[in-house]
DNA sequence: GTTCTTTTTAAACGAACGTTCGAGCCGGTC
DNA sequence: GACCGGCTCGAACGTTCGTTTAAAAAGAAC
């Protein structure tokens, strides 16, 4: 379906893709609305401020993949029973959310996504941290449950590692934007990134 | 020995403290050489532009990093002779120079390292790969050399995600600051956290 | 002490930023 | 036609940004 292109509409996408190419601080209202072709001011009759619009983009990219998220995991609980979800399953369900447009050369979609992890907006930090609250406690204690043998403090570190890789991955993109030019070979599709990412995270979360 | 304080050196000293607290675009000259306590033209005299600042910062920091790693991969291919290398003792060698002061909780010089790797700014990831590009050429061949049996295509992708969870460590730091509020637990010792990413890297790169 | 270079300083520059305002437009409803 | 609320528009607000200037201060050489 074709989704209207009204002013708010045209703003937001807008928003969104200068914010995953350069960062929300170094993208203006005015390179924003002037891409979006509507009038500057439209921001802030619409959203209250920059910082609104950079909030309700939070939510509207955001809400999809935690719910996605909280649906996977809600289903691999039930068809387990009490049981230990086996580590790829429960992996898959957290990062194929995100990665899911990422075979899509023309999504801005992941590197948003990544890149709104990395900005140093104070405010921002806040409001994704209220968004990811109950996928980041759901998913930890599962991955207790999944490896008992790793200590706590050590399975919240290589958590981290996980997290990492992912949003490198995301905010990178499908370009060789990194540092060290290694990120994605231009012909990998999303599946296959996915496994990828699942397989390295599985063994690096659970090795002895 | 103490450093001379310096004009130069407090203008680098406080805007590596605040590039690292909230990236380069966020910090104003205003700010930096409040907090050094010189004169704002200070900068422009020393090092000609705000960009001449971070690009001065960016040899001084990462120069001695770089250099130690390939000095590490100098004596491990010396010792072992044409061998590969084991891929934790590639590495250690790789991710400890980076993680050289992460123990410290004086230390702003991890943060600094992680911020700029996420740094949106055009022109500083040019500085950046001049700096890293003989880093990535060998090291990159030394893992294939370690890993014969990983296609180079996968490799590629799976050190991405090696790079994607130390930039992140780096840059979460201490604290508990990413989304996820799991980076390092408080106690956690700067060799402690080395072996987990050395071995949680290892894990995931050679895994089948 | 004088001269010359190097460094520091206060003040200002033009540009760009987020934000605000008020007039104007356009759809309905009486 | 008159009215009105939702929306858009151009223009301006005050602030902050990186940068520049020219003069004062500090230091070195003789």
């Amino acid at each position: 379906m074709e989704i209207e292109a009204t002013t708010k509409t045209k703003i937001l996408g807008a928003a969104e893709r200068l914010f995953a190419e350069k960062g929300v601080a170094a993208s203006s209202l005015r390179e924003i609305t002037q891409a979006a072709e509507v009038n500057l001011a439209a921001v802030h009759y619409h959203f209250g401020s920059k910082d609104g619009l950079v909030r309700e983009l939070v939510q509207l990219r955001f809400a999809p993949v935690n719910a996605a998220r909280l649906r996977g995991l809600d289903e691999l609980e039930e068809t387990l029973g009490g049981d230990p979800i086996p580590l790829p399953d429960l992996l898959r369900v957290f990062l194929k959310p995100a990665l899911l447009e990422f075979s899509d050369p023309d999504s801005v979609f992941p590197r948003f996504i990544g890149r709104l992890h990395l900005e140093p907006h104070p405010d921002l930090m806040g409001w994704m941290q209220e968004v990811f609250q109950p996928v980041v406690d759901r998913f930890l204690g599962a991955m207790e449950r999944s490896l008992p043998h790793v200590p706590k403090s050590v399975l919240l570190l290589r958590t981290s590692f996980m997290v990492g890789s992912m949003i490198h991955l995301l905010s990178c993109g499908r370009q060789h934007l990194g540092v060290f030019r290694c990120c994605v070979p231009a012909a990998a599709d999303s599946g296959m990134v996915l496994e990828q990412l699942v397989g390295y995270s599985a063994a690096g979360l659970a090795h002895v």
